[in-house]
DNA sequence: CCAAGTAGCACTATTTTGGTGCTATTTGAG
DNA sequence: CTCAAATAGCACCAAAATAGTGCTACTTGG
């Protein structure tokens, strides 16, 4: 299932934070109160984008986290998959079964219900789109020409 | 805050249906009996679908639903807004406030924090993609061209 | 040694979701 | 005229997901 909950909005905004402080360690103190949240639950949310090796972490004072990776190859494919994944389904095996693993969604891909397309369609949109992307304001990469997209449209739904 | 539940992939099941029957009013028992879709809770997404014009209604017998527009000029922007929409937001006027109505996402489009640019780049993806799209099986479309990619880089995915 | 960190797990209150019950109304057909 | 098949409109419930907290253990720089 589908889902950008609070923990998702918290890791991609510690994400993005983090690509402007490549090769230091930033503590999730540091960011909770940049961005006023609730600074135990991101840090539930760093703990789980480390044990995904998606970031580096450094223990002890002076301890924080880094990214492991460069912005450009990581995509938010990548980052939604493992911020959205249920607790329950953290064993790894049920993990790539589940309705959101690229796998089993790819692989039955003469798609059959409108939802599994839409799905699909948007798991395209995060493939294309990396960290990067998400973190540089200028609309050259394809989140921003879907916004633009988004903005025209909603312009002419509002006169209607 | 974006889900894509059981209520959407009924109501998109039921709208791709009646693609193809248009001038004809097919009842929530035939849907329901042909995707073994609870019938009553079928029903209860089509009467929405219905409140909010997609659909037009006939009732007594020989009734049912039919669409209300050409398939081409719906967008998945307008179907997955109200099935999306709570029951709780229903209100009309904190029903266009809400977080995923597209005016307020646009009104502040100089856009701030990760997850709304990833937000607009959803929704304009749903803006780009007309039940028609959905209904076909041919990847000329939007959604066409965003599954081709994430099946590319799924499966180098699965390589890493 | 200690303060500031991360690691890990369990737990709870609230909200959301999926689904059902019930009643009223409409309408075509026998 | 009556009945069966529909939609219309609520209200309701159980189960699951979500957001957030508590607590303890371990690590590490100063």
């Amino acid at each position: 299932m589908l889902q950008l909950t609070k923990r998702t909005e918290y890791g991609l905004i510690a994400l993005v934070h983090l690509v402007d402080r490549r090769d230091e360690f930033v503590s999730a103190r540091e960011i909770g109160d940049a961005y006023h949240v609730p600074r135990r639950l991101l840090a539930e949310v760093l703990k789980e984008l480390c044990r995904a090796d998606l970031l580096l972490s450094q223990r002890g004072a002076n301890g924080g986290y880094s990214l492991a990776r460069e912005p450009e190859n990581l995509t938010l494919a990548e980052a939604v998959q493992i911020l959205e994944a249920t607790p329950s389904a953290k064993d790894g095996s049920t993990c790539e079964t589940s309705a959101w693993s690229s796998c089993d969604l790819i692989s039955t891909c003469p798609i059959k219900t409108p939802i599994e397309r839409l799905r699909a369609g948007i798991w395209g949109l995060l493939n294309q789109t990396t960290l990067r992307d998400l973190a540089t304001p200028a609309p050259v990469n394809p989140l921003g020409e879907l916004i633009e997209s988004a903005q025209a449209s909603s312009l002419s739904a509002r006169l209607s």
